[in-house]
DNA sequence: AGTTGTGAACCGATTCACAGCG
DNA sequence: CGCTGTGAATCGGTTCACAACT
């Protein structure tokens, strides 16, 4: 890799790829940064940046081929195969989680769930439940990389380490604690109490 | 307001809020920035500036005192009193926000939730279940605010601009669809799947 | 002496503007 | 001619370093 990445520019690749197939389903085989531009609210120039940051792949004079461009994104995201997803705490949270239909959409599926207590408890088809002493193991075997985490707050950093040593590499946590990140892991948080708090804090700037 | 407050700071101020609290309970009552620094993983610089856009709440040789510190922060925030929430789309993610531990702690209660079809669904003690049609009507006999919306990617937009005629001021989007945001309204979008690709990426990264 | 508050330097990301190419 | 790809300019946020103050 010859430059650093942003990571937001990854996030609008992300998004560039959603307006892409709504393009694609339109009927468009070709389309424009500028046209792009409008539709995803990026400015044409960001967008040619965040492309270019990986190749060419656009024709100077006409534009990006749709499905072409669909198909270098998704290879630079390493989304061209579907993963494989650990969730690890079944509880409201969780559960919802587990059927939340968006993770299937950009090719993830949930198929293995951890509780420390399992009883009761049911899991969609094709995901299987199991006792969070099984963690590393099962993790293990089945060679999952990316958890989610949606346990309660004291157990976050045990088990964030716990899937540190079953080598998962990248874990989306819904826990709003500080947590210390081991080395080669990238963890994300997802604190939706402080996104509330973002929005209160204009509401509260607008009453002056 | 004097200068622009970017809205990243916010977010620390939450952080920072959460840290006091434990800090609290630890009992200690004075605490620098280099100390709030460690704890809460900011560079202590930062966090005087984050709270010098506010006013001038330390004392130079000493540091801050706590609770002082908190309740100012508090203030600043707008989360001094608690906020009432409306929810819109009580399906599987719907349902588990209802009951999502986490925006209580923030001071924030659901106490308004609708649905295109409420038969057969629950809510929890304190907040009230209503037809979707209902919307503007209660909303606004409540004096509500702020809403998160989880129902399907195709009313999106359509329940957004209810709500901003509705007056509510700020909205948590959980979905992933581009939105026109209408005059006034703050919407802060919440995109699990992109969080995955996000992480996806790295792990490609690493494998090179 | 110790720590805040802040101007200045720095750094990274966004936008501009145009050269390069189809 | 039109649109991409990109160096240069700009913007915004972070960090440094120190003067101000207790």
């Amino acid at each position: 890799m010859r430059v650093k990445i942003p990571e937001v520019t990854i996030g609008r690749l992300s998004l560039y790829l959603r307006c892409l197939n709504e393009m694609e389903a339109e009927g468009m085989t070709v389309v424009s940064s500028a046209e792009l531009g409008k539709r995803s609210g990026i400015n044409p120039a960001q967008i040619r940046k965040d492309l270019a940051y990986f190749g060419e792949f656009g024709t100077r004079g006409v534009g990006y081929y749709v499905s072409e461009l669909k198909k270098n994104i998704k290879e630079v995201m390493g989304v061209n195969h579907p993963y494989e997803v650990a969730l690890v705490g079944v509880g409201n949270l969780g559960n919802a989680l587990l059927r939340y239909k968006g993770f299937q959409r950009h090719g993830f599926r949930i198929t293995a769930a951890f509780d420390r207590d399992p009883t009761d408890k049911d899991v969609p088809e094709g995901c299987t439940l199991y006792h969070s002493d099984d963690l590393e193991k099962v993790i293990r075997e089945r060679g999952i990389k990316i958890a989610i985490v949606s346990v309660h707050q004291s157990s976050v950093q045990e088990v964030i380490d716990r899937l540190a040593k079953a080598n998962v590499k990248g874990v989306l946590n819904f826990v709003p604690t500080r947590v210390n990140v081991p080395e080669g892991m990238t963890v994300r948080d997802v604190d939706m109490g402080t996104e509330l708090d973002i929005l209160t804090f204009y509401l509260s700037l607008q009453e002056k």
